[in-house]
DNA sequence: CTGGATCCGTTACGATACTG
DNA sequence: CAGTATCGTAACGGATCCAG
């Protein structure tokens, strides 16, 4: 997944009687964890093509050299289509296959579920942060 | 986004007249793209509550270091309760929050997509690499 | 033995600058 | 316009070590 892409996928050894499911969001892990990929995704899928400049000018805070290279990523995945053409200037036209406007809906839930509780997650941080301060003054006497 | 977790949210400036929703889903980056936190999450689901090896053990590939370090971003984030009995020997116990609790069901879709199109991502990557490869041949002649 | 912490290497990411 | 080159940072992975 983008960073440790290549993890090792060894099998895990379980205790006889354990039986959990596997976890089933892992096998589109390198998809779903690479920094820009969902971002890249749900933009293209707002506006049917885009060039480069366009999508990086869309993305604020993502660098030309990593917007390429998930880009190349999610080409080679087969989420998303570039065309070169070779006019003067150069241009180049990134779109979403069938595949990758097939994931478009898929982040929908989870971008609900933000909106609904970034603010408790917010509150959970300060309270946390505030408790570990607290404790630290109390130690420190 | 536990890798490059300290992101800048700078604002983005847009050219007037370009209009896209910002992508929904970089808010809750931060809990969704660290690498271990939605199989934790998935499989703290499934069992009420679970210890710190016991989770090591049903998650193959994570090593302690890791898990410590994921556990205590959602236990930060207000999606795990931890819960500490100085026995002897010691025991921690990890179990989902309410609100940890809520986002489990976000990550089906997810989950769903993987299961059904991760034979076509498979495809198309073996299509790129095998084009990059002739391409290549192509060029050194 | 449990729940970690430390050391160290690898690799994705980020910022800036430069090129066909 | 559409990237590439270079450099530094930081999150991860593996192995080992430690305190209660």
């Amino acid at each position: 997944m983008s960073h440790h892409l290549n993890v090792s996928r060894r099998e895990g050894r379980r205790a006889a009687g354990e039986r959990i499911e596997a976890c089933p969001v892992t096998p589109i892990g390198d998809i779903i964890f690479s920094r820009w990929a969902p971002t890249i995704l749900w933009t293209l899928g707002q506006q049917s093509t885009l060039r480069f400049n366009a999508l990086h000018r869309l993305i604020p805070g993502v660098t030309p050299k990593i917007l390429t290279a998930r880009l190349r990523q999610l080409e080679r995945d087969g989420l998303v289509k570039r065309t070169y053409h070779p006019d003067l200037p150069p241009r180049v036209e990134y779109a979403l296959s069938d595949l990758g406007r097939s994931m478009v809906p898929v982040l929908r839930p989870l971008a609900d579920w933000g909106r609904q509780h970034m603010p408790d997650i917010e509150i959970a941080r300060h309270a946390y942060d505030s408790a570990r301060a607290e404790e630290e003054a109390w130690v420190n006497g």
